[in-house]
DNA sequence: TCAATCAGTTTCAATTTAAAACCAGATTGA
DNA sequence: TCAATCTGGTTTTAAATTGAAACTGATTGA
């Protein structure tokens, strides 16, 4: 079942990340381990996956280093699921497609859920990329320089 | 061959977006569009994907809005692909990919393509959330609120 | 002690993907 | 001009992946 790839060794960095995380239930399983969400009844009730796929998926994202499981917090002889730091890592990642997703997916009016800052309440703002003077930077004023 | 889902009503912004874009290759041919690609044979040859999952996969990126098609720039009677204005919005979902990839996904000393300001050739500094007043956002500091 | 829960694994059918062959219209070159 | 080639697909078929459900065995709670 888990899946034996030949390894992206590509030079660009998009394609390997989407090698690893590009797939519909990785990016939601570590959506949900944001959240909070740790344990594997949690995750297949909350996503509502197969559970054989969610298995080959947390096995996945293990290998990846992007989850390590740890005895369950709450005593217990099962496990949990939890952010590595590299998973931790992926905030923004999450958080952009998050920002894409309530500015171009819900009608206007529609309600969505929100990202808050826990301390005040207040919504994130915005996070776009910066140029080095911190000027906003459009996708036409970047480009890709093969192999530096 | 193209694929009919129920279309994703949830309240998760991260769902949706995951469900328009969250596959392997429509995330690749928006990165290639990015890059300046917008002929089929261009793509094809760029990904290395089958004809008939690049054709599916650019159906529904046009249908998603994310790309259009016009006259090819070149004179001929062809077609080209380019971005529309939700489609370049997707850039803060590439940089934070890359980014990822970056840190994450090369030994250290291996060579990587790199994304350069266009106009002063400096890298492209480190995208990442803030809080409202400014500070760097760690994924613990902030919580989803259902529903807002 | 015993039923319910948890975390998977197995099985098998259905869907998706990939590779290759095929095709029609546009373009090019002799 | 008209044959060869190129472009942008579609079709076909096999292989891989997914999903649903049944099954397993350990763990827990009463």
């Amino acid at each position: 079942m888990s899946r034996r790839k030949p390894a992206n060794d590509g030079p660009c960095p998009v394609a390997r990340s989407v090698d690893v995380i590009g797939d519909r239930w990785s990016l939601l399983i570590v959506r949900d381990a944001f959240d909070g969400t740790n344990r594997f009844g949690d995750f297949q009730r909350n996503l509502g996956v197969a559970r054989n796929i969610l298995s080959d998926r947390l096995r996945q994202l293990v290998e990846a280093g992007i989850l390590e499981t740890r005895p369950a917090s709450d005593g217990t002889a099962y496990k949990e699921y939890v952010l590595t730091e590299r998973g931790e890592s992926l905030f923004p990642v999450v958080v952009a497609l998050r920002q894409w997703g309530e500015r171009h997916l819900f009608a206007r009016g529609e309600r969505h859920s929100r990202l808050v800052d826990r301390k005040t309440g207040e919504p994130i703002p915005f996070m776009a990329p910066k140029a080095g003077n911190g000027d906003a930077l459009m996708p036409g004023e970047a480009e890709v320089r093969k192999l530096t």
